[in-house]
DNA sequence: TATTGTTATACTCTATAACTATA
DNA sequence: TATAGTTATAGAGTATAACAATA
């Protein structure tokens, strides 16, 4: 019966003001620093980055929207974009005949190493300018801790679609 | 020659990771609980909010923008639909009339005190279960130190308006 | 029958620039 | 001349539902 209070701790609110606060201002920052370095997106980075970082540069359509698109069409639209200008390449699936197979290709790579560093230096500048090895490691553990939380959790309406249990996606 | 090397620790990419993962699967379901309890977005939730916080209910549109939108436009569009709604309503402001002040109307209140207790729960159930007191009492301090840099941050290209000096809106 | 992906469509939100009015 | 706010407008992104094709 002591479960739930009715608000939030002061310190929670404390850390969820600030967690909100600096997401905003990161996501804005970075948003802005891919448009100006390579004319992507956060969602096609994140796409991009997550091709560059798979063996072969190839990935399914379901695979690929794993937790960066909340829909379907979505992803359809993203991968459109990168189809047209080039950085990516679509095929139907050889196994699966209904699949589609996104590959990275030369150009798409080349973006992403033009966009990569500026990237990395927002992040740096921006996230973690203010702390130092014992509040990254903090930070690591305690938000990898809620992020398996989130990802697990019942989406209160399962509106995404089922994810492959026992896949993490590093 | 030591600073900023090409690519972030593996523990900053860590971290990198999980505050970015987090903070998309956050916002998303808590845009979707405050779409459903009160048909209202994250960002007219914050102003709601942040009027509600203040003596009075009323802050000049300036003020009310400050950190929660990055355009002037944007805020007359949320304020716009706000109106419209009867949660708020703008008056010249008597001291300058050049200013708009916006006040928080009863039925604001009302749709602010409908929302509230969900969006509380849904912060505690998806950010917060899986972290004890001490992880709070972390978060809050780095992230609370990483807002304060990202706010005095010299914002690349001060596209926004400038702020006031000296004031840091609790 | 269930799943993969696309399409059509409608909607929300954001940003830039031009504009008005007051300080 | 600088600031506060609005308007017009255009563009980016998202989601839902209907659809076609394969398993």
């Amino acid at each position: 019966m002591t479960d739930t209070p009715a608000a939030l701790a002061p310190r929670q609110l404390e850390a969820y003001f600030a967690f909100m606060e600096v997401g905003s201002l990161l996501r804005h920052a970075v948003e802005k620093q891919l448009k100006e370095a390579g004319d992507v997106g956060y969602v096609q980075f994140q796409l991009l980055a997550r091709l560059g970082d798979t063996p072969g540069g190839a990935l399914r359509m379901t695979d690929l929207a794993d937790g960066v698109v909340y829909s379907r069409s979505g992803l359809t639209y993203q991968a459109q974009l990168l189809e047209q200008r080039g950085l990516v390449v679509r095929a139907p699936s050889p196994e699966d005949e209904r699949g589609v197979v996104v590959t990275l290709t030369d150009e798409g790579r080349a973006t992403l190493a033009a966009v990569f560093p500026g990237h990395i230096e927002a992040v740096r500048r921006l996230l973690f300018a203010a702390l130092d090895e014992a509040d990254v490691d903090a930070l690591a553990d305690i938000l990898g801790r809620a992020a398996a939380r989130l990802r697990s959790d019942p989406p209160r309406s399962a509106a995404a679609r089922r994810r492959r249990p026992g896949r993490t996606s590093a």
